[in-house]
RNA sequence: CGGGGUGUAGCGUAGCCCGGUUAUCGCGCCACGUUUGGGACGUGGAGGCCGCAGGUUCGAAUCCUGCCACCCCGACCA
């Protein structure tokens, strides 16, 4: 018998081709779309369902620790942006910028921009808030007793991007940008630190995706940032993904936007700043790390649908008998504060359904039939492991609960292992280059700490420095490339 | 933004070189019936500015020009 699964759904396979398997899966597990907007993608409700229960979480995070939510303006008048150098020159060539605020009809009918509507400065569509932000902050910053300033907001950016893949790098995405002004340099910089293992823990438990939590190099940072903090994925393909930056951004913008306070001792002093984020981007590492050929693979804590119910019947009278049965069990699972979907639509098959709602990345499926309600048992089936089990109805809810906690762990288990697998300790440069052009995955080296050695491991293998880690061993070296002495190993990979 | 490719029904496609009846096929869609433990089957039916705009021609899906979108490879970025 033929893989039914493999051709009925139709997808390319990881191993065939790892980016066309990424952009079909997006497209038929009708997470988005492209949209007529050039490089702008449609987020379709199980998309956005996903990404919804990713803010719900994130936002609750971030109020546990003090923040609170505002909104600022979507336009950014250029002067403001113009005030932070480093930060302009970074986002320059990626900004769109409104001119104009008026159409008109033209002699031939169509629709034209008013030339006469010119605006006297033209507005930056925010690539980032922090200038409107600062500008805003002066306002609301007078003395540390209004200090520390803990704000966010969920906004949609726009970045005029060359070339675009759904999710993972968009014209215009969603995401949350957190800022912050503090009275010292200590609290400011513990914020960020804060932040980064705010991000860290919501990938790790709720996503199930490890990360390596670090600091980028210069040329890696943040425009505008005097450290910029981050966590690092690894994707099936051995390829990195930044999940998260979270940045300190000393008095830089404190500075560019006057925004002083008066000291317990009546001294003016600049404040000091934070901004982090997370983004849409989020959703491209959830698929990356978890799906497989036969489609998306969801932790149960992100799932948008943990359990679906499908009954099996022929004919009305069963299908009220199963109905029954499994309202019964919807009901009692929803009593464990599970979301569980019945679906008794009859439009689709049960086999259709099978296929639908693993290809959507349903971590657990249970089926009724007759045969079920006979035994007084339900078939279970594990979308992680693809296995099915037949479980008496007795210990239905507790073992269905205890699924959802092994299937969360299985997976991050096995991306744990993953990355394992995928991290090289190299000594030598020609070890370094054989990794990189072969097995991929993060390389692990000592480097001289210099932008001109990155740099060139940069133009000669694509690897980028993805972070200093954090966490593990500090052991000193030589660097692998000019031998200069190194203090210790930096994480390499090449980037999405 | 450079190089290459693709655009024909909701999706996937044939036809394009070499212009000429009513644009091909599959999936999906609609109706009816039979079905339902891994994408059911039969019969009937609907659906096309052949990416958009010009041009050449008696005649354009087909040839020419421009534009738009998408995909792949580079440079840039989260």
């Amino acid at each position: 018998m033929p893989n039914l699964q493999l051709m009925a759904k139709n997808l390319t396979s990881r191993e065939d081709d790892y980016s066309k398997w990424y952009n079909e899966l997006v497209i038929k597990a009708d997470l988005a779309e492209n949209s007529g907007v050039r490089g702008c993608m449609v987020i379709k409700p199980y998309g956005y369902a996903i990404w919804e229960m990713m803010q719900a979480e994130l936002d609750r995070k971030f109020k546990e620790t003090g923040h609170q939510n505002a909104y600022f303006p979507l336009f950014i008048p250029k002067s403001y942006f113009s005030k932070e150098a480093s930060h302009v020159d970074g986002f320059a060539k990626e900004c769109a910028v409104v001119t104009h605020y008026r159409l008109k009809t033209a002699d031939d009918g169509s629709v034209i921009v008013d030339e006469d509507a010119k605006l006297e400065e033209e507005l930056i569509v925010r690539p980032t808030s922090e200038t409107i932000i600062w500008d805003t902050y002066r306002k609301w910053i007078q003395s540390y007793r209004d200090l520390p300033l803990l704000i966010n907001q969920w906004a949609n950016v726009v970045r005029w991007e060359m070339r675009t893949r759904l999710f993972l790098r968009t014209a215009e995405f969603l995401w949350q940008e957190g800022h912050t002004a503090h009275a010292t340099e200590k609290e400011a910089i513990a914020e960020a630190e804060q932040m980064m293992n705010v991000y860290a823990e919501f990938v790790e438990t709720h996503m199930a995706v490890p990360v390596v939590k670090g600091l980028k190099t210069e040329s890696e940072r943040f425009a505008g940032a005097l450290e910029t903090y981050c966590i690092e994925a690894l994707m099936q393909d051995g390829k990195a993904l930044q999940a998260g930056t979270s940045h300190f951004l000393g008095q830089n913008f404190a500075k560019a936007f006057d925004v002083k306070f008066a000291s317990k001792e009546g001294k003016q002093e600049h404040v000091w700043a934070t901004s982090w984020g997370v983004s849409t981007r989020l959703m491209g590492a959830l698929i990356m790390t978890h799906s497989d050929d036969n489609g998306l693979v969801l932790p149960p804590k992100l799932a948008p649908h943990q359990v679906v119910i499908v009954p099996i019947y022929r004919g009305e009278e069963q299908l009220e008998q199963i109905s029954e049965v499994a309202n019964g069990l919807m009901k009692d699972l929803r009593a464990k504060g599970l979301r569980v979907k019945y679906d008794n639509r009859d439009t689709q098959k049960p086999g259709w359904k099978f296929n639908q709602y693993e290809l959507q990345g349903v971590p657990v499926r249970i089926a009724i039939g007759p045969r079920d309600i006979e035994n007084g048992t339900f078939e279970v089936a594990r979308r992680d492991t693809l296995s099915k089990e037949v479980m008496p109805k007795e210990a239905i809810v507790e073992n269905i609960t205890a699924l959802m906690d092994e299937i969360q762990n299985n997976l991050f288990d096995k991306a744990i292992n993953h990355r394992k697998e995928n991290t090289t300790t190299v000594e030598t440069y020609d070890e370094f280059k054989k990794v990189i052009k072969g097995k991929g995955g993060f390389v692990l080296a000592h480097w001289d700490g210099t932008t001109e050695t990155e740099d060139r491991i940069k133009n000669e293998t694509k690897a980028t420095i993805r972070c200093i880690p954090l966490d593990g061993d500090n052991e000193s070296g030589t660097c692998i490339f000019t031998g200069k002495p190194s203090a210790r190993k930096v994480l390499f990979a090449k980037a999405y």
